[in-house]
DNA sequence: CGGCATGTTGAATCTAATCAATCCACGTGG
DNA sequence: CCACGTGGATTGATTAGATTCAACATGCCG
């Protein structure tokens, strides 16, 4: 019997998925009977690692995660970054073998889910697996976006791209209001995220605070010009595809 | 009643899932019998743009395709490129917003399939549901191996890889072999996929050509040094997720 | 207080972009 | 059959954006 730490747990994962579509009462009674093992990891912590074949997913309950590859010479690309609701490793379910690997960037909770139970979850309530489903290729979409803007945009663009992103995100499970949101990463990270190196980062955010588009110490970013920031990144937060459209 | 050569049409759909997991005998009659209209397209014609809202998806029949965004400017990214077997817009079905969009690379025939027609199958057969997950996915991994490219590693080897890659996905469905496969992609099509400019694309084949690595002409791919290619671009084909494992 | 990770800044360098001209293969029409 | 047009490929010269290397500052944690 799952506790009721647990199914608060899940209300996580409902209310992830409640910003991409709509959930009955009998899915989210699904949900909230998922079985799981609740852990706590430290940050800088690898979940999984490139090549591994886990058993279940991971759900982020609290804090931030990230998917990366590593290669040789050291040189790492981060893939995404996750916030609470997400399940970075959802893939597992049909590609059992990493290609990459997933760590945590904050000290985390995660939840995880086996499986079996996810299986069987699909198979009683296709439209939980359409679900799902949806949520994999949202996160395609997003490394098409991603993709793009290190492939054809400016390190400015890229960074005030990626800025309003994690906003919406967390805004959409209730994490950020008033332009202001949690942004526990550091300059190497955006760098190997975006392509770029940490040096050159820290001049393009010395830049974005020159011009009053962003705050950014402490862990907290405040966008102080979102209008602004949208129209140099060429921002569109339809990739998204949120169904709660969010700050216009 | 789908004709005879609507089945001939499916058969390259099951090869190329059959080259991701196996199919029993009823789930190759259930995607035989799938409705389809078949088009022929000229080559550099947009199929689905982004923004749109389709009603069915695409199946490459013949010639290639690729997806792309557009960016102001005029600066365009590929994001993908496909090839007979392959249903560029599989993620329709559970988005229903164009992203992006798909195009002819070449002169092309595709197969249009109804969503309804997709769903259906999908609910009937919930196995076949889960492998055309499985090819979202993989197109996925195929995604973060690119932006792993794009953003970290050199454009000689971003080429190679390219390479590397198209070569195991043509093989896989029976469309290469011998180190020798078809390329129909110009240095711009290269340049707007690997993040780099024609000019540069071009220097870089010169000395993969000066090295004896490959032979590149009249759209025409050999890869005269499998193994020195493989190394050199740090190739490793694990992340196409292929069934049967190809060229070493 | 000390130590280490992170952030900041400057100078030199380099990869790849940009701009621009030319070349080449191929198909077409006179 | 050859002149011409066109898209693609090639090359050179120059520039720019980002990297690299290095030093130093800051801030946080034990």
């Amino acid at each position: 019997m799952p506790s009721a730490a647990d199914q608060n747990a899940m209300t996580q994962l409902i209310r992830k998925l409640e910003s991409i579509a709509t959930l009955s009462d009998k899915e989210q009674q699904a949900i909230q009977s998922l079985p799981v093992k609740i852990h706590t990891l430290g940050a800088r912590h690898d979940i999984v690692r490139d090549g591994d074949q886990p058993r279940h997913c991971c759900l982020i309950l609290d804090g931030w995660a990230c998917r990366y590859k590593l290669l040789r010479e050291g040189k790492r690309q981060i893939l995404s970054f996750h916030i609470p609701g997400d399940v970075p490793d959802l893939q597992t379910l049909h590609l059992p073998t990493m290609d990459h690997s997933l760590a945590t960037v904050t000290k985390a909770t995660v939840a995880f889910i086996p499986h079996e139970s996810l299986r069987q979850l699909t198979v009683n309530f296709p439209s939980l697996s359409a679900l799902l489903w949806r949520d994999t290729l949202i996160d395609a979409a997003i490394f098409r976006e991603w993709m793009t803007g290190i492939g054809r945009r400016s390190a400015f663009e890229r960074i005030g791209h990626l800025f309003c992103e994690m906003y919406l995100k967390l805004q959409a499970v209730g994490l950020a209001e008033g332009y202001r949101c949690p942004l526990p990463l550091t300059q190497v990270d955006l760098a190997d995220a975006l392509g770029l190196t940490s040096v050159h980062v820290n001049r393009v955010l010395k830049e974005m605070r020159g011009r009053t588009l962003i705050t950014l110490r402490s862990q907290t970013l405040v966008i102080e010009a979102w209008d602004e920031l949208l129209r140099v990144s060429e921002f569109d937060p339809m990739y998204l595809h949120l169904e709660k459209r969010a700050a216009a």
